[in-house]
DNA sequence: TAGTGGTCTAGACCACAGT
DNA sequence: CTGTGGTCTAGACCACTAC
């Protein structure tokens, strides 16, 4: 075994405001990414870097939980710590917080309620929110924009709870844009899990007018559910966002850690 | 403070099988699920923990570290750990091998090679991979069925290299149905990187014809680039799912912790 | 000042893998 | 058997927070 290594220049300062777990963490990462590390070699064990680096086993394994909590390495019982083979078979899109997203891009976003209405739950509301027919609900229709260009559809359902109406006014707090908080604030259930149904699809002749687009304009539709602590449905909707504006970015692989 | 607090029934046994810092995230786990903990609320500092349970402060870290690690509580330093608010604003959707995916689901996949050609980077495909114009490039077109219903239209480029030709042959071994893996066979690059970009779209008549579907049925158009180490595009690719037959689905909040 | 989490040490015993 | 990672202890000193 090579002495040099991870390189002359890696040496650990133990007086450095940069805790000893982290500088072994990058030096490691770094004979990674330089290739001097490769997928299925071992890395050194434990006790080799805690005499090499003249520290103590718990903080090289700190080291190592830091690279494992990162995906970059991998340990085997009674067999050492090995180098992990890049995953790239699975992408992962995130959807965020779109009124923090369109000024992120230094757009000006807008939200505009289109209507509240007090509904009765038909056949799919009643088995999305599994209540009984018609229950009384909250139904809302919101229009999120950028720069006035309207972009997403919003419909949206929870169960009516009279004590705390939702007025026109009270949309005018951004958060309330944010589903979960909505549903937080009017009942007094509160949302743990979300579940999202992303599908492709085409904009209906209603949706065509209200985001200003072409029939047959393709769009994202997201189906999304709310649950209380108890699984208990309380809220559902379906955003329309414009296939044309709309795209979604996802990278996976070995440099999210590179960091 | 209540000493009760976790529960008469949360006891540590320190001669189970089960280590001590999982039996303690569990408890402290509980603790949240079950509404005695809420959002916002500290946990008990990690000396009393110590005291209440007999265990040693590292113990009670590495306790904490996983509920850290799962987002369920966070900590600040000098005041205490705290419980998290659940994080409901980004949903996460992947996209895993649809070779085990269709599978999975008790399905026969089917991966057919429609072609493959050396063809020279037009303007798109030079941008894409980086490339002077004209390079000789691979070419695959792919169709991915289960139960000979074909549900995904793939089109394959990667930088030319005569060393190791892809013969049709060889596409039977499923894994290379994978870019990455079918990128790394053919050149001597290693993929570490994966940009996917999705779109909602609409058949052309081309993709229409290969999937068996209407004009104008929706789909999602999925890019993706593959870099190797040095950042450089070594692959690309669009695939067209069919929309009729895609979703994808998400879960996002505490109850994926709680298993 | 007292209490909190953040880091680190120098040991210990264990289970598992390979010889 | 030796060497590996997995768990755990009982201290220590530090920086930050709040009073």
């Amino acid at each position: 075994m090579n002495i040099n290594f991870t390189g002359d220049n890696n040496q650990i300062d133990k007086n450095s405001v940069i805790p000893v777990y982290y500088q072994l963490a990058r030096i490691i990462e770094r004979d990674i990414f330089e290739g001097r590390l490769k997928p299925g070699d071992a890395i050194p064990p434990e006790n080799e870097l805690v005499r090499r680096y003249g520290i103590s086993r718990m903080t090289v394994r700190r080291a190592i939980a830091e690279l494992i909590n990162s995906g970059l390495v991998y340990t085997q019982k009674g067999k050492g710590t090995f180098v992990a083979k890049p995953q790239l078979e699975n992408m992962v899109f995130e959807l965020g917080d779109f009124h923090e997203e369109i000024k992120k891009r230094g757009m000006k976003p807008g939200i505009k309620l289109l209507g509240t209405k007090i509904v009765r739950a038909d056949e799919l509301l009643a088995k999305k929110l599994e209540i009984p027919l018609n229950t009384t609900c909250l139904y809302l229709r919101l229009l999120i924009s950028a720069n006035d260009e309207p972009l997403i559809f919003e419909n949206k359902y929870m169960v009516y709870t009279k004590k705390k109406p939702i007025l026109e006014l009270e949309l005018k707090d951004p958060s309330l844009a944010n589903f979960s908080n909505l549903v937080a604030a009017h009942g007094e259930s509160f949302p743990v899990v979300s579940k999202m149904v992303l599908h492709a699809s085409v904009v209906t002749e209603e949706e065509a007018e209200v985001l200003g687009v072409k029939l047959n304009t393709p769009v994202f539709v997201v189906e999304q559910t709310l649950y209380d602590s108890m699984r208990r449905p309380v809220g559902w909707g379906k955003s329309v966002f414009r296939g044309d504006r709309f795209k979604f970015t996802s990278y996976v692989g070995w440099t999210k850690y590179g960091e």
